[in-house]
DNA sequence: GGAGGGGTGACAACCGGTTGCTGGAAGTTG
DNA sequence: CAACTTCCAGCAACCGGTTGTCACCCCTCC
């Protein structure tokens, strides 16, 4: 039990006043009993430690922002929060921050360029910095918004903006090796939002892979990046002749594998897929998903330190990008190329 | 593109003052023009609308809230962000905060009444209200919580504080009829956290109805709530004589049936397995789970909504928690009892 | 022409902290 | 014992808004 139980929602909070009044002492000497370990003298830091906790003194953060100019809170813009990464990356970004004595404010962009940046401009003079996973924005929008606060981008590579970004051409080429190796010569990749940085890296990578392989490396999408997307793009895909397909995301992926079964095509006896992100629900889909794994809560985590260094005054590292490795975890949801009936 | 996009990281943000130098009034008028929008002359503050935006002035929230005592930021407890469940009510609420102009602290408590309890403490001066989703603090801590900020509490019932529940007891009961009417005689309810409302309810009313429909309904756990406590749980339940099983949330639930598979059985062949909670991962599962639903971001916006009008000044309603229907999505994985070879 | 009154803008206090500067008390040194 | 430091608490200004109060202007009406 706390001293401050009492705290009634009617009455005033205590302030330094109050706390400067039972310990007899000025309210700058109680403001610097607790930001001056050492500018006070012991005992009277003591003297004002006991009257605060007497009488339930906490600071009031709001008043601290406003004369230091530092809210201590950081805005997290996701795209949708009901996509589990975000969900990961906002739990790591949280936990970090708290770890530091931040809050988080988080804004759920849905999707959308424009309310991104509406939502960014208004909450901007709120917090220290912003932290966009997976921004839909362009560039130049998000250039403007590190002009005015310190920003990290995740899932994104921009040159003169703090980035944290997955190494997707290892982890697409990989894929795309795994898939070569297993006998598929005609790939597809299924394309996510075309406002996804992610989503062009990851089809450059495929590209390119498909070239060097000498495989044939097809496109189709954009598809919305969540299951019913994945599934709509199991149509298109069930009259092509891929054999093997890497998937933009992982929701979109167990879209896609439901909608190849719901065509009458077996997973991955007629087709292979491939999706990006290790989530529940790629484990738990049958047949599992193979998957390009990144780790998310600790990426979530590293942007948002990073963000805070750059908060305290660190200099962006001008050496590009933080990369994160990624790694294939081939499982069920693909294999060997079957001797087709034509 | 925006008048403000100039605005620079170093330079200071325009202030009233400035706004009042470059229109020739004085600050107050400034601030009223924007506040009060009949008390200054319209011409006047049309003068002043246009200074403020050709130096690109917006109003430091921080300032606003320190004057006003209002921040226009809501605290949102979560217990596992990992939880989609979680997600989603989080979503419902951020997106009815953001309509009312509110800003959302997240805090993930780690499914830790002690972190839980601290991490309200600390943030409660910045916030106008906490909604606390889930909550595993004591009804005392909640009420002390409650005792300084209004607050609502989301899936849990608690006499004299705001409180939006799902029909637990209705949604149960139509889980063991459904049970009941496939010819289960022998029922267990996997439990979740004890420090759960809506565990102790789902399984009184699990009790409840097998008592009176003359069914057998044991229980088992606590089990983490997760898919590897579902996982573990099944471990317990393929050595038990029960054919029906009610699982305390869907990712446990999955992780049950998964378990039982591991072990051998069928799902629904051997046993029938019914989980609370629709989301993604339970259409997914193979067999899809058997649920009861509800709307969970309706129910983060319901909650959010009845948060801001406590803020607003509503009193609370005495008439008890605001009730949301639950229903029951039969799917593949509860079935008809099978004659059982012994 | 002077009194009464509504509209409107300015002054200054206030919200609750932080911090530069100042001066008095205590301690050190020659 | 005087001069010089060092330590430390208090004063007052400041952060950027909001708002109670008041004075002034102008219009109206007698």
């Amino acid at each position: 039990m706390q001293a401050d139980d009492g705290a009634q929602r009617g009455t005033r909070a205590p302030t330094i006043y109050d706390v400067a009044r039972a310990a007899g002492v000025s309210a700058s000497t109680v403001s610097r009993a607790f930001a001056r370990p050492g500018r006070v003298n012991s005992e009277t830091a003591e003297r004002v430690r006991a009257a605060a906790t007497a009488i339930g003194y906490r600071a009031n953060p709001v008043a601290q922002a406003l004369s230091t100019a530092r809210t201590r809170m950081i805005a997290v813009l996701v795209s949708d929060l009901s996509n589990p990464i975000y969900a990961e990356l906002l739990r790591g970004a949280q936990v970090a921050a708290s770890a530091a004595g931040y809050g988080v404010l988080v804004e759920d962009t849905r999707e959308d360029a424009v309310t991104e940046r509406e939502t960014a401009e208004r909450i901007l003079p709120l917090v220290e910095g912003v932290l966009l996973t997976s921004s839909r924005m362009s560039d130049a929008a998000i250039r403007a918004v590190a002009k005015q606060r310190p920003v990290v981008v995740l899932n994104r590579g921009l040159a003169d903006v703090s980035c944290v970004v997955a190494d997707e051409a290892r982890g697409t080429r990989r894929a795309v090796e795994h898939l070569g190796e297993a006998g598929h010569r005609d790939l597809a990749y299924v394309a996510g939002p075309d406002a996804s940085w992610t989503n062009g890296a990851r089809w450059r990578a495929f590209s390119d892979a498909c070239h060097e392989l000498d495989l044939t490396g097809r496109r189709i999408g954009p598809f919305e990046p969540t299951f019913a997307g994945g599934f709509e793009a199991a149509l298109a895909l069930a009259g092509a002749r891929s054999s093997g397909v890497l998937v933009f995301n992982a929701l979109m992926a167990v879209g896609v594998i439901r909608g190849l079964q719901q065509a009458g095509l077996d997973v991955p006896g007629d087709v292979s897929v491939v999706g990006f992100d290790d989530v529940l629900i790629g484990q738990i889909v049958s047949p599992a998903l193979t998957t390009v794994s990144t780790p998310l809560q600790a990426m979530g985590a590293t942007a948002l330190r990073n963000l805070l260094a750059l908060v305290n005054g660190a200099r962006p590292r001008s050496t590009g990008p933080v990369v994160v490795p990624a790694r294939l975890l081939p499982r069920e949801s693909s294999g060997p190329v079957a001797a087709r009936t034509p």
